[in-house]
DNA sequence: CTTATTAATCGTAATATTGCAATATATAAA
DNA sequence: TTTATATATTGCAATATTACGATTAATAAG
């Protein structure tokens, strides 16, 4: 039905799927890439920098902020982005779950 | 239009966006932590676990195998299902890339 | 061979996502 | 005040996702 049953999870497991979708996506994938290399930039500077159109780009950069992955801060005339500690605590516990799995490379499977 | 340009990204953001995606919903985080938790499971155990009709897991599970996040092999009639450290070998560089921004806290933000 | 058991696949309805043109909003500069 | 700049919002079309009943496939047990 397209709609996903959040009430049947934990406020946990919802959570952490958001952040994670934030993720899912190959242009959000860039932008986040971009601010990690060059610690800040505007709108403007994503829109030079993938093909995409500006209104889906501001898109994109609304869906990372819902997120809690990036933060924007006004600056003038334009919204000067960064990335936002806040999402990645999130996911941060998730990961190191499956870190003795990951090292154990596959040995513990049926 | 519902379709992600997946033309225009590289390669590297697309398969990310793929292992990341299919980690993005609620229901798959379940099945990951419980797999996490168990070592390894049927698809009827995520049945009874989940409140999710059988054709609706059966389906989560193949989009986590396809991201390379689990594995199956065939036991009888089941099929038994573990991690696979594949798909998360594809985030960890990602995510060891915001490390640095993440211990800072927002002091490098505009 | 027949009957369970287990899980995948098919078909379909409801909803969500993606992308963009057009437009709106808000600030800065002239 | 007018104009330019920068970004957000709206509306919409195309496509993707989610969920499940019905069915199929494949193995095991009797």
């Amino acid at each position: 039905m397209g709609i996903t049953k959040t009430a049947l999870f934990t406020s946990e497991e919802n959570e952490l799927a958001i952040v994670l979708k934030a993720l899912g996506h190959p242009a959000r994938i860039a932008i986040m890439n971009y601010l990690a290399k060059m610690n800040e930039c505007i709108c403007g500077d994503l829109v030079n920098e993938l093909p995409l159109a500006q209104p889906t780009i501001s898109q994109h950069l609304k869906e990372l902020k819902n997120a809690g992955l990036i933060q924007g801060t006004i600056e003038g005339t334009s919204i000067c982005y960064c990335i936002n500690s806040d999402g990645f605590e999130k996911i941060r516990f998730f990961f190191e779950r499956f870190n003795q799995h990951i090292s154990l490379k596959k040995s513990t499977c049926c």
